[in-house]
DNA sequence: CAATATTTTCAGAAAAAAATGAAATTTGTC
DNA sequence: GACAAATTTCATTTTTTTCTGAAAATATTG
């Protein structure tokens, strides 16, 4: 039994860096799963759950080395979350790595996040339904093209609530 | 130049009939994307476009020979429709098969997205959480352990806010 | 309740997405 | 401006997702 003991107990010491690194493996998967949500690749949510939960700037080969991806996937990585605004690089005095740190300010992220990847689709859209609808105008079988005209117009008003309600959406995050 | 009109000029039938499938062509291809935007299949969003620029139920073997998808594909993609509650079947007299339509009601489809798809999401986000904040109270360090609870807190907000503004989303979409 | 039509399931194939790592490029330093 | 460090790119590999199709299960009709 002592022997148990002697295995299973921790010092307090060890017992607390046990406790960060939990903290910091659940954190890491709360943003993996967060992202994967927002349909990006598991190495981004790694790399922002990391700086998330890291008091100091980290460098590419530090991020590299401690979630043990491959320099390809966190220069891709990084490259996205910043196009996201999601991460900023700091400057540290003395060493000319890059380092990054996560902007936590969750608005302006999904702020971004809808600006450059959800408008841009609800743009093309639009686009998309005023062809239908001119296919539609030609047709000669009343009946369908009536029928085609209400559907075409559902869509349209699904559209232009998307397009209204989205940027809404981001004020009412304010937290 | 009179062969070459003879090649390129159609009656006004088969133009009609250009006319009608080039919309469903692109109907089609406007629901792959939607759907692909909330993470689902290609063949989901075929099977809904096909649906929702029909005016009559469709069979499943319509829908396979239509889209020239497998059977399996077919009845996954229906399925999964069906839990969306973006399709219903109907009975269509002195015939065994079922018959679909499109649901077209954008606000309850998306209202059903959300509660089956992303409040889930939200209640494990919560208590993983809690677990972190767990770990986070046993810290030693107090520089850090302030640091992280500034950041738990942060995450707190943003799911507490999504949870809130989900549903409200869906209200607006009153369209 | 047997015969048959319809739908579902699921193991394997195909396609798509993501990760790797080494070469190429860029950036910063002396 | 040459050198070295840091970063990006991209062809290839690995992993994951989606599709297929035939077999199993289910439902319907006479």
């Amino acid at each position: 039994m002592a022997e148990d003991h002697e295995i299973s107990e921790l010092t307090p010491q060890a017992q607390n860096l046990k406790n960060r690194y939990e903290l910091e493996v659940e954190g890491i998967d709360y943003f993996v799963r967060f992202m994967n949500l927002l349909g990006l690749p598991r190495s981004v949510g790694e790399i922002y759950g990391l700086l998330y939960f890291s008091k100091d700037p980290m460098s590419m080969d530090e991020i590299v080395k401690r979630l043990g991806m491959s320099l390809g996937s966190a220069s891709q990585g990084l490259r996205t979350l910043r196009s996201f605004k999601a991460i900023r690089t700091t400057y540290v005095m003395g060493d000319r790595k890059d380092y990054y740190v996560a902007e936590t300010e969750f608005r302006t992220l999904i702020g971004t996040f809808i600006k450059e990847e959800i408008m841009p689709h609800l743009d093309s859209a639009g686009q998309r339904i005023e062809r239908m609808s001119h296919h539609m105008e030609a047709l000669q079988d009343l009946e369908d093209k009536s029928f085609l005209q209400t559907r075409l117009k559902k869509l349209e008003r699904l559209k232009k609530g998307a397009a209204a309600v989205l940027p809404t959406l981001v004020g009412l995050l304010k937290l």
